[in-house]
RNA sequence: GGAGGGGUACCAAAGCGGUCAAAUGGGGCGGGCUGUAAACCCGUUGACUUCGGUCUUCGAAGGUUCGAAUCCUUCCCCCUCCA
């Protein structure tokens, strides 16, 4: 029996590992199911390294499945240690609060809100991971885990065979992980739960916590972690994170994140991020490989950004790398006429701009020719910038690199 | 609690009295080639600088010395084995 949510989530390449693929099939071809994604709230947003996650959700909603959105306030309290080299930092307790309700805004961008059937319903764990009595908790929970097998699993095996230290704390994880299954699963009729690879072990705690302690078959379903075709993971550009968020990372910036991936990816990436048909992806494949790339950036700048944003990424794009224009849609900084009559040099111009923090970086990066503005290359650290540098519009254009290009605006 | 090993830059890892702002590899960044790709090649990778230098950094604090990442003392942390 071929379901179309779990057909389409394989073709997508969504798909990795799951429980037992057959009755979940079954089951979702029968009923329209809850499933759940847990989200660490560690930062103040999501970055792209959490997209496919998000995109999984979006799909259930297309197939009419309804997601469930953990924002894990309790277990962000403790940290997953999976893939963690060592133990986290602890958050307070208010920036955790804080983070949750800004990432709740990216899912209100992602998915559906209108239909109540279908709309995402935001859970937070701390409501019930944070008044657990503990002797309770061991004497429920506790007693079906054995300690045997918690020590065999990857994220565990791993820090220990690299001789970090985990905490008791870390350790308890994987059962926390496994209790907010549970208990989604008693009060939201959670059928099942979604996650990266990296989270398969503590997925299928949840899944047999389920079935020893409310004999209950529910299922996990993993997805491939993605890495990209040079080998790194994936969220990281020149600049930092990829955030789906506005303030942390503008239209342009995410755009080119974006038009800049790898050739081997990219159609991978149409699959995986974009709303295209799987069947207009085949068709279109073997197009040349930039315009396909283009076709990467509007699309997955349209979904977060809008539209609009995404055409005029497209065109400051294009402005700045092939037409060598200024475009003033370029991300931009403001400076004041006092400050360059008071004649401030290359230097303390790049400081400015934010695009390095020290000054030695500057001449270092002015040395290797680095450096450019109004796209002339600069090869004197002392240049000192005057109100002529500032072309049509009062702007001038300051490069670091062939991809980094910042506006400066008289204001 | 006992015995031993160890903490060096973004990471890994050398150095074990001066020539050490610290080898080497990875990563990052820049340049070249290209297509805003990959691969490859080259450069660069503590801060400030009037480009002469100056300051801060080898777990922390003291000390020895003309001179310490290197030696001594105390403390903190990690690992392994034993209990």
């Amino acid at each position: 029996m071929e379901n179309s949510y779990l057909s389409e989530f394989k073709n997508r390449e969504y798909f990795n590992q799951c429980t037992n693929f057959q009755e979940l099939e079954q089951l979702m071809t029968k009923n329209k199911i809850r499933a759940y994604i847990g989200f660490d709230c560690t930062a103040q947003s999501l970055h792209v390294g959490s997209l496919l996650q998000i995109m999984c959700l979006r799909l259930l909603q297309k197939h009419g499945h309804q997601p469930i959105v953990l924002l894990g306030g309790g277990t962000t309290r403790i940290g997953d240690p999976s893939g963690k080299e060592e133990t986290r930092k602890i958050l307070s307790e208010k920036q955790i609060e804080k983070n949750i309700k800004n990432i709740e805004k990216v899912f209100k961008i992602y998915l559906k809100t209108n239909n109540p059937k279908l709309k995402p319903i935001f859970v937070n764990n701390y409501k019930w991971l944070g008044k657990l009595n503990y002797i309770k908790f061991l004497r429920e929970i506790g007693k079906h885990f054995t300690v045997n097998k918690m020590l065999s699993f990857e994220s565990v095996k791993l820090r220990l065979e690299r001789e970090q230290s985990l905490s008791y704390m870390e350790f308890n994880y994987m059962i926390l992980q496994a209790y907010d299954f549970l208990e989604l699963n008693k009060s939201k009729n959670c059928l099942m739960q979604i996650g990266g690879s990296d989270q398969w072990g503590n997925i299928v705690n949840g899944v047999e916590l389920i079935k020893r302690y409310s004999s209950k078959q529910v299922f996990g379903l993993t997805t491939p972690l993605i890495t990209l075709a040079s080998g790194s993971k994936m969220g990281k550009t020149e600049k930092g994170a990829v955030w789906l968020d506005k303030k942390l990372l503008s239209a342009y910036d995410y755009w080119q994140f974006w038009r800049n991936i790898d050739d081997r990816d990219v159609v991978k990436f149409l699959k995986m991020f974009t709303d295209l048909s799987l069947e207009k992806i085949e068709n279109i494949k073997s197009k040349e490989i930039n315009s396909l790339k283009i076709l990467l950036a509007n699309e997955t700048t349209s979904m977060l950004h809008g539209a609009e944003s995404a055409r005029q990424a497209e065109r400051t794009a294009k402005n700045t790398f092939k037409n060598k224009f200024i475009d003033e849609n370029l991300p931009s900084v403001n400076i004041s006429k006092g400050q360059i009559e008071k004649e401030i040099n290359i230097l303390d111009i790049v400081i400015l701009s934010k695009m390095l923090s020290s000054k030695s970086e500057v001449r270092r990066m002015v040395k290797n020719k680095g450096i450019k503005i109004n796209n002339v290359t600069i090869d004197n650290e002392k240049k000192i910038i005057s109100i002529k540098d500032f072309k049509e519009n009062n702007m001038l254009k300051l490069s670091l690199g062939k991809k980094k290009h910042i506006v400066f605006k008289i204001n």
